[in-house]
DNA sequence: CTCTCTACTTAGTAAATCCAGT
DNA sequence: ACTGGATTTACTAAGTAGAGAG
């Protein structure tokens, strides 16, 4: 059980997975509990003796130059010279790194310092209000990450310089700013200021169009086509194996939109039917291209990439408040054939190219207006409108084509602005671990309210206390929070697939036939991923549903009357900045933290020696990340080689038992003689029959095949990565890595450890 | 109020890269 | 050294939700 910080209430903190509800995530069948997963196959051997010699094993995997770069992130200090406050107009003066003395103000600072009154207290909350030691606890807690000693240093702490002109820095290692020492997030507000100064190098545009002359042919006829023509004919050539190009919507409006480029040239024979359109000599010569590219050596490749980096090398980096921070998607989107997800009206559509016209820049006032790059099309082209606007983070903005909506240039997410409004978002979810058990204890009651018919609105602002939803709100907000569900916005369903959330939920994605107080949920979500789920629910939240439900057409909103906004508006009742979504973080993270918390009794000493400690220790984390993904129903498709993989793994596994067996029957005497034996050089060796190793060797490698072949399987379209990168508190990570030290590059990848900076210097006893 | 606009987060998949087994 | 599958990153679609307009 999670324990309670600064909180009055005793109230049921748990998360989903521990309450009496059942995990919503998966199918009917039931759950199982991470207590029940990984335990090993007999272990021949003491524990101990086969632990001894694991640890360099697993030292081994930790690739030093990756740990090399985790310290950086953790410990590297601000870049003491700033870059020059007040760069000179030269178009792409963010690149070369400038010296300057100013010492850069930390923007959310200077937005409080403008607008907030509040300002001096301010100053007070410097430290992070949960760690509760000091600045100096960094030093300590980054060498936690040491303590595996970084015995051999095999790059000497090279930088890869100057990656094109960009200013020699990798991502993430050396921006240098600390903000996360300064603030606490809550200073990160929609509409406040966010920058002073703002500079960069705009955004690239994709090369125009090259035609390549191959035929297309019509009814059996080749019909030649314009460069503009073949353009589009190419995108779908390219496009043709996918499962879009054999959805009847897609070929639809991929011909509406092709044909009235085909009329202005055609005479008489127009091209009219997909079913007698063949792109096939297009598609070949696609193929041939991308073989082509395949071959190009090693040399060759690098030449590319190397120029390709030195012509973006300007838009990479933005200065912000002297600041110098990795732009996110520079690039302008492509002209290309619509891929809107799940039964979309509008796939196949095409998305119009972008022109500098089409884009405004948002840059600092007293700065220099990116240049518009030249196009090739010998045409002088200017942006479609320069602002500046301090108080949003884009730098630049177009509309687009397909939806009218506008896409937005912005920093990437190692950046301090994405990092603010990622520890905003973080705090603003435990803070809801405080009011939980007054929320849920309110839409009790919500759903006992009697008058049942008189309004399904949640409550009116103006009524300032004692906010008391109406049934449907209360289990509209009863889902949102035990089934981490989705608020639900209202969509327009002729330009949009057709999906729903909490409040959109209609008859038809109800069940609740299923048995007494369950409920089962079956409907599109968001990128039109299905949900299907039952759940355990409470009888309160039964019966109001079946009243829901009675009388309607399947096509009818369940929770008609109930809306985002209401039921938004009933959140700020409770706590300021409250949103539905804020829920399933906070589901999500406390999740996670109340899972690791087991890791002890979950994670056997039998376990860690069979596997080795960080092996066993991971294969744990990933279940707990599994159970978060499936709290949030973050699915994937199972990957094509799936089934492959895992009769390879099978066949592996037999073979290995039938070694050991051998081995065992062979030396059972000898074997043992030496209590540790000097390791052998691993004996790697070509061909097949391995020469005989220790009995405890094999038996660890059988342990762990078999426990990455069940979290294979187990995970197989669970996709982890989507809550540890938006989901989950990074903290609780990084403490349980301290904790148990473990190697943060295992739960993070080089990008998350870079977007997580902010999170290093935790405490080992952080909880969420 | 309701509806639209705007800005920002969240999402799965395609492409690129990495890496382990031959 | 190659290669194919796994992992990581890039891409961009699809959400949420506050603010502003009507």
């Amino acid at each position: 059980m999670v324990r309670i910080r600064d909180d009055d209430s005793s109230e049921d903190e748990a998360p989903p997975s521990e309450r009496t509800s059942q995990p919503p995530a998966a199918a009917p069948e039931a759950e199982p509990e991470p207590a029940a997963a990984p335990e090993p196959a007999a272990a021949p051997l003491p524990p101990a003796a086969a632990a001894e010699d694991d640890s360099s094993d697993e030292d081994d995997d930790v690739p030093l130059s990756k740990r090399k770069a985790v310290e950086n992130v953790i410990t590297a200090k601000p870049q003491p010279a700033a870059p020059s406050p007040k760069p000179k107009a030269n178009g792409n003066g963010v690149a070369p790194p400038k010296p300057a003395a100013a010492k850069a103000p930390a923007a959310p600072k200077a937005a409080k310092a403008a607008k907030a009154p509040a300002s001096p207290k301010a100053k007070e909350k410097k430290k992070p209000k949960y760690s509760e030691s000091s600045a100096d606890d960094d030093a300590d807690s980054d060498s936690d990450y040491d303590k595996k000693p970084a015995k051999k240093q095999k790059k000497a702490p090279a930088k890869p310089s100057a990656k094109g002109g960009g200013g020699g820095d990798d991502a993430g290692t050396s921006y240098g700013d600390r903000w996360y020492e300064e603030v606490d997030g809550s200073e990160w507000k929609r509409g406040g200021v966010k920058w002073k100064t703002l500079e960069h190098g705009g955004v690239m545009f994709p090369p125009l169009y090259t035609p390549h002359g191959k035929p297309f042919y019509y009814d059996g006829a080749a019909v030649p086509l314009t460069a503009e023509q073949e353009e589009v004919a190419t995108m779908f050539a390219a496009m043709r194996e996918t499962d879009y190009a054999k959805k009847e919507t897609f070929q639809k409006n991929f011909m509406e939109a092709w044909r009235p480029l085909l009329k202005k040239t055609d005479e008489g024979k127009p091209v009219k039917k997909f079913d007698k359109c063949d792109f096939s000599a297009i598609a070949a010569h696609l193929e041939e291209e991308k073989a082509r590219k395949k071959e190009m050596t090693k040399e060759q490749k690098a030449e590319a990439k190397k120029e390709k980096d030195a012509a973006e090398a300007h838009c990479v980096f933005a200065l912000i408040d002297s600041r110098k921070e990795k732009v996110g998607n520079f690039r302008v989107e492509p002209p290309g054939l619509f891929r809107g997800r799940g039964e979309h009206p509008k796939m196949g559509k095409l998305k119009a190219r972008i022109w500098p016209e089409d884009i405004t820049i948002n840059v600092g006032e007293g700065a220099p207006v990116p240049a518009v790059p030249d196009l090739g099309d010998g045409k002088r082209h200017r942006w479609g409108d320069v602002v500046h606007d301090n108080t949003v983070t884009w730098l630049a903005k177009w509309m687009d084509s397909i939806n009218g909506d506008v896409k937005y240039v912005m920093l990437a997410a190692n950046s301090s602005w994405k990092g603010m409004s990622d520890l905003a978002k973080y705090e603003k979810a435990r803070e809801l671990k405080k009011h939980i058990g007054r929320i849920r204890a309110d839409y009790m009651k919500g759903m006992k309210n009697p008058d049942m018919e008189a309004q399904q609105k949640a409550s009116s602002s103006a009524r300032r206390r004692a906010p008391r939803p109406a049934p449907p709100a209360a289990v509209a907000v009863y889902l949102i929070d035990r089934l981490a569900l989705r608020v639900g916005n209202e969509k327009n369903t002729d330009e949009e697939a057709d999906t729903v959330g909490c409040t959109s939920l209609r008859v038809e994605h109800v069940f609740l036939d299923e048995g007494d107080n369950k409920l089962r949920l079956k409907f599109l979500g968001k990128d039109s991923i299905e949900y299907d789920a039952t759940t355990d629910i409470i009888p309160e939240a039964y019966k109001a549903l079946k009243s829901f439900v009675k009388k309607k057409k399947p096509g009818d909103q369940v929770f008609d009357q109930v809306n985002p906004t209401e039921l938004n508006d009933y959140f700020k009742h409770f706590m300021e900045g409250l949103s539905a979504k804020v829920f399933r973080t906070y589901n999500a993270s406390i999740t996670l933290d109340a899972e690791l918390r087991k890791t002890e009794q979950m994670v056997s000493a039998r376990q860690r020696a069979a596997e080795g400690d960080v092996v066993a220790l991971m294969a744990y984390y990933n279940i707990a990340n599994k159970n978060v993904a499936e709290l949030c129903n973050h699915q994937r498709a199972t990957p094509a080689s799936h089934a492959n993989a895992i009769a390879k793994m099978d066949e592996k596994i037999e073979t290995l038992k039938a070694e050991l067996k051998e081995l065992k029957k062979a030396g059972s005497g000898k074997e043992r003689a030496s209590p540790s034996p000097p390791r052998p050089p691993r004996p790697t060796r070509p061909g097949g029959t391995p020469r005989p190793r220790p009995v405890e060797a094999m038996t660890k490698r059988i342990s762990k095949m078999e426990a990455d072949r069940r979290n294979k399987d187990e995970t197989k379209n669970v996709s982890l990565g989507t809550s540890k990168i938006n989901y989950n508190d990074p903290r609780v990570t990084v403490a349980w890595c301290k904790r148990f030290e473990v190697p943060i590059h295992r739960p993070f990848p080089k990008t998350l450890l870079a977007k997580f900076t902010w999170a290093m210097s935790v405490e080992p006893d952080y909880e969420f």
